[in-house]
DNA sequence: GGTAGGATGGGCT
DNA sequence: GCCCATCCTACCC
């Protein structure tokens, strides 16, 4: 049996937390040294988990340093993007559009000022705390399909802000066994900068993603 | 099914 | 003062 069910109606957990950690392991530090590229690719599957709610995610963008116009990094080291040239396997949160909080995970050796931005994860644990986080009343697909809407659901916040995700409240961890599936690369989405890279990461065919 | 427009506040020029 | 790595509602097929 696959070790992911797609969601039945209704707000049952399809994975309650113990049985979530039990077939789970933290992904260590190591992991977040690669390419940003890379780490979008392989995150993709993983779990994101805070405090008693939980999502696998299905889609990811790559931010890169550098020439990356599009990343946050790419005019210099702020007090806000302070975390993204540091070393990697911290959460980059930030605030956007007066309203909305975003969760990246920082990549590649300090100094590299790359992440990847989670932008839609599929509900495991927790998700009657996640609607009454996100005031959701329609299908358990609206909960977590989208960058704003996945960090209200799991409750991060800036409070986040640099937390390593390999211990305490905020972590990441991978299946045991994984399950299958494809990765469909398009361009980002919501940036004026490097419109045509490909560097969004999308679980394919998963009811979960932002959009298709 | 689809999209246009408004909400809202912090970061940066 | 302008720009957002967004979401929701209203409205229109």
């Amino acid at each position: 049996m696959l070790p992911v069910r797609y969601l039945p109606d209704g707000l049952i957990d399809p994975w309650p937390l113990p049985r979530l950690r039990a077939a789970t392991s933290v992904v260590p530090i190591r992991f977040y040294y690669a390419p940003a590229i890379e780490v979008s690719r392989s995150l993709l599957g993983c779990v994101l988990l805070h405090e008693q709610t939980a999502g696998m995610i299905v889609e990811t963008e790559a931010y890169l340093g550098g020439d990356d116009l599009a990343a946050h990094s790419a005019r210099g080291l702020t007090e806000r993007t302070r975390v993204i040239f540091g070393p990697p396997g911290r959460a980059y949160v930030y605030f956007i559009y007066g309203m909305h909080e975003c969760m990246n995970v920082v990549t590649e050796p300090a100094g590299s000022a790359s992440g990847v931005l989670i932008r839609a994860v599929e509900p495991l644990s927790g998700l009657k705390l996640m609607a009454e986080r996100r005031r959701w009343t329609g299908s358990p697909r609206g909960l977590t399909n989208g960058p704003g809407k996945l960090t209200q659901a799991l409750g991060i916040t800036r409070k986040q802000y640099g937390q390593r995700l390999d211990r305490g409240a905020l972590t990441i961890r991978r299946w045991k066994t994984p399950p299958p599936f494809e990765v469909e690369v398009t361009p980002r989405i919501g940036i004026s900068e490097c419109v045509d890279l490909p560097l969004r990461f999308v679980w394919k065919d998963n009811p979960f993603v932002s959009r298709h």
